[in-house]
DNA sequence: ACCATAGATCAACTTCAGTTGATCAATCAA
DNA sequence: TTGATTGATCAACTGAAGTTGATCTATGGT
């Protein structure tokens, strides 16, 4: 009953899948990739071109993304398009909303 | 006129900033501390017996979690208390809705 | 059928992040 | 002051993740 295979109708992803997507964007190369796909849908040979990458290392990346859950691809003919996952951004968005909620709990005194 | 060195107003984050702290994010022992300081602010001894870690393991990555800004640190007397920092993971949730409101634009075709 | 192009994959290398055990510094209690 | 405890730091090691260049597959044009 949910969008994708991540978000249970608004909010919470699992921990480890959270962790995927999380590790997925903390890369410098991948994230200029994401920034990329931030204003929509891109083809990879647009995206080697705008981003000066080799093609291996955008394919790597891509790969990385695409499995993490992170990024779909669509082919068509000889080209391949790849886009943001919204339900992932989404399930992260509120995998962290659960985290602020509570963390302003002040601590047991420990001695 | 933030609420700490990453909020402007109610937004975004600088990709750079957002990296780190994505980073900070997708360890799994990392992780783990995170979900455990979820509920509230923690004493470092607590954590260790808790979380089951080695003392010197654990410093390590809450060194790694507070030079991102994701959290901080409470000394008090022998003790310190660990909390995540609320700034941080709103500018994160702020930063994955700028990602999110345009990435379904269509791709222009490619041929 | 042939060639050019898009993109994935592979193997070898390199680099950097995390682990481990030891030591060091600071605080508190006796 | 001495000794115990909390937690940071350091050096050596290990392994996983990223890079590079080459090769492989599939599609489409001529």
């Amino acid at each position: 009953m949910g969008v994708g295979r991540y978000v249970e109708s608004v909010g919470a992803l699992e921990a480890d899948q959270a962790r995927q997507l999380l590790k997925a964007l903390a890369d410098p190369v991948r994230l200029q990739v994401v920034q990329a796909l931030a204003s929509g849908e891109r083809c990879v040979c647009d995206l080697t071109g705008d981003l000066d990458l080799a093609q291996s290392k955008l394919s790597f990346h891509l790969k990385v993304m695409r499995e993490a859950g992170l990024i779909e691809a669509r082919v068509e003919g000889r080209w391949i398009y790849y886009r943001l996952r919204r339900d992932a951004l989404d399930g992260l968005q509120g995998w962290l909303g659960e985290l602020a909620a509570g963390c302003s709990e002040p601590a047991a005194p420990c001695g």
